[in-house]
DNA sequence: CGGAATTGTGACGGTTCTGTCACGGAACTG
DNA sequence: CAGTTCCGTGACAGAACCGTCACAATTCCG
């Protein structure tokens, strides 16, 4: 499950660059040319980490920033600052607006991308873990292989992916519409109530050898593996 | 509750300077002076943040900060780096093996204490952010679950976004025209009684369990949260 | 290549949710 | 105090939601 980063950057120069470098580290990468296109996009698709210019049109990034972590759906959204303002005033007021760290243009790419993978590291301990184990579900990513109290699981490929974003969040509710375009991906075109089934088949493997149902609907919400 | 930082640092100078500024924005410290007593101190107490220099005497910060993310207790620790080593390639190094973040020496204090307060600001996870508590009514947005002196509650979806608002504005008396146009939606037509009764059935709901009548009736005005 | 596995979709039906109405008690007002 | 307004509440009908089944198409693999 590749990190999904979004770019707001109105340099063409630059964006390129910095999806050149990400692509190249396999990341899921999207672009935002001002402010307001940056908050649609981040409505549309929650990132996983957002490379913030401070002087965006429309909405300085400074402001998109300040939302974020005051209004926004996902106060918690990693925030990494670029700008050529090098004053350590406007670094102070960057890291106090909420961005978790900040990089002077002209910068280093190298430097950037190890920053970039210290921030996700954090935000995204599951993405270094081989094995997760929730409640009597343990998933081996490596392996590919999945058991509940001990007794393997047999998963199809789609099942299996859906369980493992499910182990990476437990107990967090995702709608249908998030869940196709993180588990399907964003340019497969699935009608929502395909997730319905899928969940229903995971159900069905899951609770095989007995057990409860480990997933919980919430009715117009989504879905969410139970903690527990 | 205090965070406690630990500051691992043989200049004297520097730690005196670092322990000054923390106690200022009333952090709780504590100082080790080598590599040695810095893994020893992590073992005997936790701390929320480490702030690691890079050439300790004994066992070097970039070694520690290896351990910590390899073998430690608690891989996730937030380690800020500081050295006087300006190469990039050094700060790369020390970035990929696990630091957070990297201040060059000498650093501005203030710019540190940014640093420090965008690290700590991160180390609480998500889903804990997004629960919020009003008297025995705890509301978990991310979960999509309500819970009351620790007993789950069943709501459906109206009622949950009802709670929700109220429960962002803590006593504050909204109107049913102003609860249909933020609740319900500023397209939706919908009769101002049908608010009355939604509330009923949230209060019934939040009763379930025995317990008081959490909303307030504010005649010819609308309904309020109670914040006791 | 053929059989098995996987996937997406449509339809059915049971359950839950929603909005409305009517009744009557509580609160307010002149 | 009587009349009016407001709001709590029970009941009901219709709509929405979601679990499940079955099937066809596609993909995978021996």
């Amino acid at each position: 499950m590749k990190p999904y980063v979004l770019i707001a950057e109105d340099e063409k120069a630059v964006s390129e660059l910095l999806l050149y470098n990400l692509r190249k580290e396999d990341y899921d990468v999207g672009i935002a040319g001002d402010g307001e296109e940056t908050l649609i996009m981040i409505d549309e698709r929650a990132p996983d980490l957002l490379l913030l210019d401070w002087m965006l049109p429309k909405v300085s990034g400074i402001e998109i920033c300040r939302r974020v972590r005051t209004t926004g759906a996902n106060p918690n959204l990693p925030i990494i600052m670029l700008t050529a303002r090098g004053e350590e005033s406007d670094r102070i007021r960057g890291l106090d607006t909420g961005a978790d760290d900040y990089v002077t243009k002209p910068f280093s790419t190298t430097e950037l991308m190890a920053r970039v993978r210290a921030v996700l590291r954090r935000i995204r301990p599951g993405l270094k873990e081989d094995r997760i184990t929730v409640g009597d579900i343990e998933i081996d990513r490596v392996a590919h292989r999945v058991s509940r109290k001990g007794s393997d699981i047999h998963l199809g490929p789609t099942e299996f992916r859906l369980l493992d974003y499910f182990m990476q969040h437990p107990g967090r509710v995702f709608s249908r519409e998030q869940l196709l375009d993180t588990v399907w991906g964003s340019d497969v075109y699935v009608e929502a109530r395909t997730v319905d089934v899928h969940v229903g088949r995971l159900r069905k493997a899951l609770r095989n050898g007995g057990g409860d149902d480990p997933i919980r609907t919430v009715r117009s919400a989504g879905y969410a593996l139970r903690e527990d």
